[in-house]
DNA sequence: AGATCATTCAAGCGATGTCTTGAATAATAG
DNA sequence: CTATTATTCAAGACATCGCTTGAATGATCT
């Protein structure tokens, strides 16, 4: 077993840590978020070879933060629970709150702007009832048709400036994207904002939505 | 500055995990949640040389979770704020949710018992006002006297087998020690169950108690 | 059973992390 | 100013990690 038992397991502890210590890994688990996939989708998402997805994965399955099932020959990932998510909104908060680095590159990637709060998902839904917001949903059209929040219009980065004369001038826009781990919805707003929209970011991603219980419209194939 | 504002945020969240993914660092953290520390103070506690318990309290303050300040010539640590204990709550719990491993090694500790569910810190202070437990401190005793639950007494795990006799058998006793990082009390648990006393082990430690705001007494030197 | 596809394993390379040792810096005491 | 004490810096040895490549395993389909 080991030569102390609080090392081993201190040990234990570092190996949760160490698994989330790796950018790779967190793409992994921000695609996860979305929800169970195999592993070459998660490759192609990620940019990484098939084998080194893999590699990750098991890493990622070691600490337990996220579960495999077979399913004919694929093999499905997805995370364990919602304790996992937990600690990844955790981490990020926590490395929000102290590091002065995040929010220079979060700034730069509002182009210099100083970005508005984003909106609470509880305010967004209250919005969405009485219909006075235009939601956007600015990741891949396949993640959209896997499952976004009802009444959302999907148009990624590369598509925005096109559709820009069709949205509304008077009424608020919310986007969203993957979670707090993306930065699509940065991006957009910021896009939006210096076209003179009235642009905002909804508080988390999808996930998020989905965690606290909330309607998700999936397009049947 | 980089090659992807993405990669950049993930690399920051990433650093925060690495700090937390080496067991002397979680060590070092288990110790500055009883209070801030010296450099020196920290290495002898846990056992670390100087020089590299220097350089793990460097690599701690760059992910923000700790922060220093200088004394005369001594140079202060201290947890940066509650959301560093937060994070390390969450690792734990997450660790031990869903590590088989850990169970293991917590039931080596315990000396083949079941040990019986922690007592809450709500429950604790109710018993403590009407006087119905025993409250066994089993830190060592510089730590006692620099901060304890009122009305607690000091025993360390060797000091324990002596002490025995005078412990009440009737009574219910309820052990704590620096936190759920810290195995004290699992140990001075097993070993009070094991000569036929009713002894529980508080839930979380000194650190968690003080952050619920409840009293700690400090002795006067 | 043989062929095929998705995933995993295994070995190797470069980069990074940990710990040790010894010197350098910063603040106080005499 | 010099000596002292506490901490940090710097360099090296050794292990581990992350990525690549190519082969091996496991499950399905013909």
């Amino acid at each position: 077993m080991s030569i102390s038992p609080k090392l081993a397991l201190l040990e234990e502890y570092a190996l949760v840590a160490r698994a989330l210590s790796a950018p790779a890994r967190l793409m992994l688990l921000e695609q996860l978020a979305q929800g169970e996939r195999g592993v070459e989708a998660l490759a192609e998402k990620t940019g990484l070879t098939i084998a080194n997805c893999s590699q990750h994965l098991q890493q990622l399955r070691r600490a337990a933060l996220v579960t495999s099932r077979r399913d004919g020959k694929a093999v499905i990932y997805r995370l364990t629970d919602a304790k996992t998510l937990e600690l990844m909104d955790l981490l990020r908060i926590v490395a929000e709150r102290n590091l002065a680095q995040v929010e220079r590159i979060l700034r730069g990637l509002s182009g210099g702007y100083d970005a508005p709060e984003p909106v609470s998902r509880a305010v967004l839904a209250a919005r969405l009832a009485e219909g006075s917001v235009t939601v956007l949903d600015v990741r891949p059209s396949d993640e959209y048709a896997a499952g976004h929040i009802p009444g959302a219009r999907n148009a990624t980065l590369a598509q925005l400036e096109q559709i820009l004369p069709t949205l509304a001038h008077d009424a608020e826009i919310v986007a969203y994207c993957r979670g707090p781990y993306c930065v699509y919805a940065h991006q957009a707003v910021a896009t939006l904002r210096r076209h003179g929209l009235n642009a905002r970011r909804l508080e988390g991603g999808l996930p998020e939505w989905r965690e606290d219980g909330r309607p998700v419209l999936i397009d049947v194939g």
